[in-house]
DNA sequence: ATTACAAACTTGCATTTTGCAAGTTAATTG
DNA sequence: CAATTAACTTGCAAAATGCAAGTTTGTAAT
């Protein structure tokens, strides 16, 4: 498991949401804890069958980056991980929940696509 | 006002997450809307002097598109112009509180710094 | 009215990131 | 053991970022 190539991003100031977005400022991130966290998607082949396509490359970085910031952990052998969030991780909840709201109520076809999705996570 | 490089984002999925992350799932879009709706900037040369030193093409790009997308739009001249947000630019407020309440809670320095910032906007 | 200055972009170019698709390696299954 | 699949890695083109200089336009000063 190589170093990510995105993780050392350079800090550009003290503010807060700066500071914030220094850690998920890009989508990928942002769409892989929302597969941990509301999907309950754990393994790499989880993550690659998101509806979003993430590249493989793309995929294998963020992962390794979200890890070396502290976000999520993994269990398992090197080449069978299973992925959870931290307690840190956990902490992006109220964004994630956020962004979903704003979703959910400003694009129609979200809602549909939403309740299809959960039922099929079973959860 | 030439088209944005980056605002025609090719739409990957129906999630309310990945919907919004089409808006604003890069960190330069949030810290412009951080800037107008936090700090009550207006103008490009209030923007470029925020301390993440935004480059101008960036700032011209995402400009624009935030104004394609509906998020912000302006009054004054076309070289003057004063940028504000829309109402519906207004509803990204709960997810950029969320990201600044993990900051404060996260970074010690950010909170020293948005005390520090809010009086220097009198605000 | 004219000149100087500053704001608001635009441009050229190098570097970095993303995205696609194929390839390789390691683990599991049959 | 061979076949299959999961988990990456790699090559390369396109897109985005970032720096710094340049150009255009509007305002301020005289």
């Amino acid at each position: 498991m190589v170093k990510s190539k995105t993780s050392a991003i350079k800090k550009r100031s003290d503010c807060p949401i700066s500071c914030t977005l220094d850690l998920v400022g890009d989508k990928w991130s942002l769409l892989i804890i929302r597969d941990m966290m509301m999907f309950g998607k754990t393994t790499y082949n989880e993550f690659l069958a998101s509806n979003e396509k993430i590249a493989t490359n793309i995929l294998n970085d963020r992962l390794i980056s979200l890890t070396d910031k502290g976000l999520i952990t993994y269990t398992g052998s090197a080449r069978r991980k299973k992925y959870q969030l931290t307690a840190f991780g956990m902490e992006l909840k109220p964004i994630i929940e956020a962004i979903a709201n704003f979703g959910m109520k400003n694009f129609t076809k979200s809602k549909a696509y939403t309740q299809k999705q959960m039922k099929a996570a079973g959860k």
